[in-house]
DNA sequence: GCTTTAATTCACCAAACAGTTAAAAGAACG
DNA sequence: CGTTCTTTTAACTGTTTGGTGAATTAAAGC
């Protein structure tokens, strides 16, 4: 026994990325289910299961931590963007796969939208103070630009089209429905998260985006 | 002079009414601006110019005052749906009309919006509660069914369309477009709010809902 | 005028809040 | 084993917060 934890060693008992990692995590959540101010460092800190002085050492302020939150939501959807390939696919396929992707990645990361409420909220004006996310700019677009193009030329899609405005096209109808999923299933008095529900919806958003970007 | 002033009568000192709707309106700017956690119950006495004592006495709590104001805020819009007259015009231009009126009411009043990603922040507890929201039922359902009904009679629309994902939709592309201008025009470096943008915005929508909704 | 009722003000609290202090304890390296 | 830097802790501070009890004043009814 003695020698595979000679071989796995042991944890250690302090790890400054993990400590990081932890607060990261932990105040995603929190501010996820809080908003900003609603958030409470005090509770990141015992939801991390560490002290909240950690959190000042590392992020100094709760700004600048809700910044570092933002900063990674933005990374992670970015990142599995490019494992989607979809210059592979022809056009209208293609197309299809975005809508698909989208609204998953937004099922699978309800934390991703409140959290981009919240930092709307505030106008962005944590944003305007990363260089990192502006150079993240989404290669997603040029993405969408050159199926578009490619489409047109083979006849299936119809011209004129700004990528930018398909995209919050694609990206609104799949966030609006979650986003505003209580509301709207509060006034519309009928649950829009059952699995039917979201099924039809899926194949709604694709007849829709579809419709508008075949050619006729 | 005095004739004049007896015929209308002075502004009364005291007024449960007013102060009431002060109240309401100070809330919903407050509440829109910085979230329902974000916003201070002393701002918003300082805002209606009443003591704070007040709100408790008419709303007595926070979170009451939140629904007085959601509740308000969707009777608005409700009231405005009323007026479209949608059912006087051909299908396609019934719905290229509450597409545009959708977008202008959100330019129009962007702190519905706020409002609305606060309660479903909270996941809409507050309207679980009220009976005068779910009471409000949205008409504009009904009316879009029969205007699609039509439509496909007509054989300019495509059938098997549910009015609830198609409304769904079109408030969606406008709404996420105006909630998430902030981090969307820094992502994208572009901004979404000019004159000629939000022009080219309305045009993509309806050319993206009517491509869907027309027969091909 | 006098009384009742409703609207408004004043002064105050206990809890919660973001952020700080000062220093202990582990790791790295000689 | 001693020095130095990094990581971690508990306790504390000054302020802000939602909410309240009781006094006060204007209006309405009689």
């Amino acid at each position: 026994m003695k020698s595979v934890a000679a071989i796995a060693p042991e944890p250690r008992l302090r790890d400054a990325d993990r400590s990081q990692q932890a607060i990261l995590d932990a105040a995603r959540e929190e501010f996820a289910l809080l908003g900003l101010a609603g958030a409470r460092v005090d509770s990141i800190a015992e939801r991390a299961g560490l002290n909240k002085r950690l959190i000042y050492y590392y992020f100094s302020s709760k700004d600048d931590l809700f910044l570092a939150v933002l900063e990674s939501a933005y990374a992670n959807i970015r990142e599995a963007e490019k494992e989607l390939h979809l210059l592979d696919l022809p056009p209208a396929e293609a197309v299809r796969r975005l809508m698909e992707f989208t609204w998953n990645y937004y099922l699978e990361h309800p934390e991703f939208i409140t959290l981009l409420n919240s930092a709307n909220l505030h106008q962005a004006r944590h944003l305007e103070k990363s260089k990192r996310v502006r150079e993240m700019n989404s290669p997603v677009i040029q993405t969408l630009g050159d199926i578009l193009e490619r489409g047109r030329k083979e006849g299936v899609f119809r011209g004129g089209v700004d990528p930018v405005h398909l995209y919050i096209s694609i990206a609104g109808i799949a966030y609006f429905y979650l986003s505003n999923n209580y509301t709207l299933s509060a006034i519309f008095g009928r649950d829009l998260m059952t699995r039917k529900a979201r099924s039809e919806r899926l194949s709604h958003m694709c007849d829709v985006i579809l419709g508008y970007v075949l050619r006729d």
